[in-house]
DNA sequence: ACCTGAACACCGTTCAAGT
DNA sequence: ACCTGAACACCGTTCAAGT
């Protein structure tokens, strides 16, 4: 049973989507594609280099160009992010996936570069640009690893607190391009 | 050999700081006490269970009060924020070990009760005042996890992103605290 | 180019039994 | 109350060898 590189990410997806990132385990993975888990050393060196293409293959079947690309710098920026938050929250654990590959500069930077750019065209210095960038990631990943948790709770039939869905999302995300602002008025 | 649970907690401390997460076993950290892995499950129902008390440990052992009392809101706030920062800091992956388990309400609640306590009393509601300190708490673990990262990188020889530290701390907080700024002149 | 088979050096957790 | 000893059911990774 001989695959490419591309069949190894797509099965890695649907065990992440199915049963989450403890159970992903490259001997699983293995089985999955009916090989020995050593014939996955053949197209990654490792196990993170793996997960930094399944966070590039994540944000790359998430949503994209929701925005009008002549709509005002905030409104891109605040559509970029519900994208990007779209993308993570469509398998478990993938906020945790793509905001940890991305800490260790192993794959999801496409969100980031993108952001950076979008701020940058909006009138922010390119300094100010990539921290603000960062910043919005920061709330993004934050706001969907919580999602997650909670569904993960959920799950296991613990019902403790309210799901803090899109509309809280919202809120936090107002509050950071609001920030973004407040910078370029001064 | 026999320790209390304060005793395995504060050992554990020591090994993360020493070697972080990956290398913080219940092996380990049985050896490194003289007794058998197992004994630690007399003091602990499992793994996660220890590490939600080791996040609590690192918040409690790191700086607190370094505002005035009677300072303004926005002060206290990012006060608080700069201690947590350096609260997580100084132990090697502190705040990937911090994040997780305040994202599974497994410990490190702190933080998160005293910034929402600040934001009530400097004039926002209870719901946007909650919202807002997870907002905050996003950014600085987010950032506090880079930082790691890097430190990281850097240890292992791979040199290849200039070290963002306390400016890009600041300069991003301020964005934050601007943005919960904006909603108060609502 | 892609895979097998077997091994190496580990994990977290459980549990009967000991003091 | 705290610990031992042994086991169970796993991990990621390496490497010589096969086709």
């Amino acid at each position: 049973m001989r695959h490419r590189r591309a069949d190894v990410v797509a099965r890695a997806l649907d065990i992440l989507g199915e049963v989450g990132l403890p159970d992903l385990t490259m001997r699983r993975l293995g089985a999955e594609l009916g090989v020995q888990p050593s014939a996955i050393y053949h197209h990654f060196p490792s196990k993170q280099a793996l997960l930094g293409a399944v966070a590039d293959e994540i944000i790359a079947r998430g949503p994209q160009g929701s925005a009008a690309p002549d709509a005002p710098w905030d409104e891109q920026v605040r559509a970029r992010c519900a994208e990007v938050r779209q993308a993570v929250l469509a398998y478990q654990d993938g906020a945790d996936v793509v905001a940890t590959m991305w800490a260790f500069g192993l794959g999801g930077q496409a969100p980031y570069d993108d952001l950076a750019k979008l701020l940058e065209a909006g009138g922010l210095g390119t300094e100010l640009a990539r921290t603000a960038a960062r910043t919005l990631l920061h709330f993004v990943y934050g706001h969907a690893i919580d999602e997650q948790a909670h569904a993960q709770a959920a799950r296991l039939g613990a019902i403790d607190s309210p799901p803090r869905g899109a509309g809280d999302f919202d809120a936090g995300l107002a509050i950071v391009v609001a920030g973004i602002a407040a910078e370029l008025s001064d």
